[in-house]
RNA sequence: GCCCAGGUAGCUCAGUUGGUAGAGCAGCGGAUUGAAAAUCCGCGUGUCGCUGGUUCGAUUCCGGCCCUGGGCA
């Protein structure tokens, strides 16, 4: 195509920012605007049978806009960024062909910068030697895993805490898998050319509104339903290993369902991880995604005022206008 | 009304035989390349209830007052 050269990559829209901040409920409005299909960029929201605890879109949320990647695997299945990414690729593909205007909304940054930055080409580790590392870690502890990575993989090995168990983990798979370090895999991803054109945004609002926010959802997650989710997924009896048994609230829930804490205790606690969390993730947009505009408004939608509404539609106006022939 | 116990960080508490204080939780900052709702690193944020007295110096000792909890009437 003689517009391939000129146009060598499409545009993508992006909204991350923390949990409950209100991304969904702009992204929404934006693909009325503007024609646009939402794909998932939460961890979380991937696994169907987690429905409520992970705030999915609703029924008529999704009649309003066609939306991907929400719910589409088992809680029984493990996702991850190099999966998600895959899985990304492919709607934004088919978005593209359909002339719609992908807009990728969720609190998952590592996965939003796997799409725009790259991911390493590391092939998938087989599962043998997860396990072989993953017991090691067990039985071994962080640290001196740590140390074994620093014999065979001493610049992998400075970068990471003598403590960080899942980096350390990850290191060492890798060097078992492939024979090459990690920090060799990334380098080479970091020289690669970007698939799109992306417009950032990160909704970023005050911590206090959004800590308010958090506890609110709560609690009407529970009013939807959530206890009986809980009770459903731990009915399933998931292997520890699945990332779905991290999902905040999941826990605590099944706490006390199983009796070990009443319900006041439960709410309590999930609140403050959701809190941690929500401030886990402001701090990676902060500082990781530091090249997205920031909305410093917010939580819930209907704070935005019309004219920061206005000047988010000016600003993709722009970014596609300056694509076009 | 009287008798006990207690008032110290946002919360629960420890402590200083007199030299203006520290834990857990909460909170805040940071890291972050395939489990990321994950995994880690760092930071004490304070009229020691108020008020007099003793003292070079009081959160600490003494007096008075206020508040909270328990007991007796």
């Amino acid at each position: 195509m003689s517009t391939a050269a000129r146009h060598p990559r499409r545009p993508v829209v992006v909204i991350g920012g923390p949990t409950a901040s209100g991304k969904s409920g702009l992204a929404l409005d934006l693909a009325r605007q503007f024609d646009g299909d939402i794909v998932n960029a939460d961890a979380m929201q991937v696994y169907r049978e987690l429905a409520i605890l992970t705030a999915r879109p609703g029924p008529g949320d999704l009649a309003a806009a066609p939306h991907h990647l929400y719910g589409v695997l088992s809680v029984s299945e493990r996702c991850s960024a190099g999966r998600w990414h895959e899985m990304a690729a492919a709607a934004i593909a088919d978005i593209h062909k359909a002339e719609r205007l992908p807009i990728l909304v969720g609190g998952s940054g590592l996965y939003l910068r796997a799409l725009m930055q790259g991911l390493a080409a590391v092939p998938p580790v087989p599962e043998t030697i997860r396990a072989a590392v993953g017991a090691r870690m067990t039985a071994l502890g962080p640290q001196a895993m740590h140390a074994t990575l620093n014999e065979r993989d001493p610049e992998t090995a400075a970068r990471l805490a003598p403590a960080d168990r899942q980096r350390i983990r990850r290191a060492l798979e890798v060097l078992e898998a492939t024979g090459r370090s990690l920090s060799d895999w990334q380098r080479e991803a970091a020289s690669g050319e970007p698939e799109f054109d992306f417009l950032a945004f990160v909704v970023d609002p005050p911590r206090d509104a959004l800590h308010e926010a958090c506890d609110a959802r709560f609690r009407a997650m529970l009013d939807a339903g959530a206890l009986d989710e809980a009770r459903a997924v731990t009915a399933l009896d998931l292997p520890p290993d699945r990332p779905a048994v991290k999902a905040l609230g999941l826990r605590e829930l099944a706490r006390h369902l199983a009796g070990e804490c009443d319900l006041e205790t439960a709410i309590a606690e999930a609140r403050a991880v959701t809190r941690r969390y929500a401030k886990r993730q402001s701090t990676w947009f902060r500082n990781q995604l530091s090249q997205a505009e920031r909305i410093p408004a917010g939580p819930g939608y209907a704070q935005y005022s019309e004219r920061i509404f206005q000047d988010i539609c000016t600003n993709i106006r722009h970014f596609l206008l300056t694509r076009q022939t």
